[in-house]
DNA sequence: TGTACATCAGTGAACGCGCGTTCACTGATGTAC
DNA sequence: TGTACATCAGTGAACGCGCGTTCACTGATGTAC
């Protein structure tokens, strides 16, 4: 494996330390990438179409890159940098109305970090299902945190007894966590019908709300 | 629009009649692109490979479909068709007890459906996120009556003062739906952790019974 | 300040390959009488 | 039952194209003295 899936690590696919010259170029490579990744979606990206939308050549591509995947690992790195700090926001308080404004920012927080980098994190998701384990890591480093502490909100909760004990703490995170993920991608198609944004985090703030605390009933 | 995407009808790119032998050979086609959508995910598919997973030539392909998309978006059809009878669990008792077995039993059945056509599935939420109208009508066809009759069951609980009139019915039911193809679709991952199917059975289930009924408390 | 040299960065041009696509043809099946 | 003919179904072979990939080379930048 080269080098430069390293996260943080910038070299060269020669392992060669890079001038900031090539810090550009790179980036311009993965720009590009994004582009097209957002334009025409996950189905149709080459090396060749990249490299002309960043003005160079595929010979170049090929310096920095050991094919369109890695480039790709290294978006969804770049991405996972800017995941929100859904840990602070879930440590804030989810008693009685302050509980409804933190799951609020729960859901904003996740559908603008989704609407940010929608293209780059649905070929994560993709790739990762596939079974690639690179992006399968990145996945994992970016949600754990967040899968964790929502699962340990949960059991304190449960513990406290005003949640169910039958609910699996972890397997409720996923599910909520799930729930914001797909929910995040579909919001345009939402948009078609009767759903606007606010209701949509609306609603979703108070599903958490309620598997969160208990609490939901008028 | 060639003819061969009106789902039902049965005809070749020139639009003549299929004898059985035909059939046949187009259904053979179809289950290789599934074979190979299962195989190799979403990204590498190829009229050629379909082809050859069948034990014929690119040009009998050709004489079925007017493209691979096409061979996909049949498939889709074909899923839909199959999907279980969701309406009928909804509309069954969510009161007590009962509500909680007919939440499980709504969860199981999604679940199944999804593990039954998971990469069929798959391609299909791209392409009608991508945009494609074929794909989202398929989609849309399959998906809304079931989020219309979660939606009024909200709606009843709603007006018997059960559930929240903040939650946006409509909203909530998409977002359960999309929790659980979510979940369905990760449900591999899930089991790498500690996670197993009957414990995310069980938690989805009690996520949308407390939803649907608010009911959900120790 | 200028010159020589080493290293960094980028690319033109070429190669092979496999894919998408089509055409003209062959073989299979059905039907008429 | 047999023969002639029409239609159905399938495919070998070829074409062009664009992609992935690499190499040998040029130009840019930095450094030593």
């Amino acid at each position: 494996m080269p080098d430069s899936t390293k996260e943080g690590r910038r070299v060269a696919q020669t392992g060669r330390a890079l001038g900031p010259r090539a810090l550009r170029t790179r980036q311009r490579l993965l720009d590009a990438t994004e582009q097209l990744l957002v334009e025409r979606g996950v189905l149709d990206l080459s090396v060749v179409d990249i490299a002309r939308t960043a003005d160079t050549s595929p010979a170049t591509f090929y310096h920095y890159f050991k094919d369109v995947e890695e480039a790709a690992l290294h978006l969804a790195e770049q991405a996972a940098r800017e995941m929100p700090a859904l840990i602070e926001l879930i440590d804030g308080s989810w008693d009685g109305a302050a509980g409804l404004d933190t799951a609020r920012r729960v859901v904003n927080a996740f559908v603008d970090h989704w609407s940010a980098h929608h293209a780059v994190l649905l070929i994560r998701n993709l790739s990762a299902d596939k079974g690639d384990r690179r992006f399968q890591r990145v996945r994992r480093d970016s949600l754990s945190p967040v899968l964790d502490r929502l699962a340990a909100r949960i059991a304190e909760a449960q513990t406290a007894g005003r949640v169910s004990a039958a609910l699996h703490p972890f397997a409720a995170a996923a599910a909520l966590a799930s729930m914001l993920e797909s929910i995040s991608a579909h919001t345009r198609e939402l948009e078609q019908r009767e759903v606007g944004r606010e209701q949509l985090v609306e609603t979703c703030a108070r599903v958490i709300h309620q598997v969160m605390t208990g609490e939901g009933r008028p």
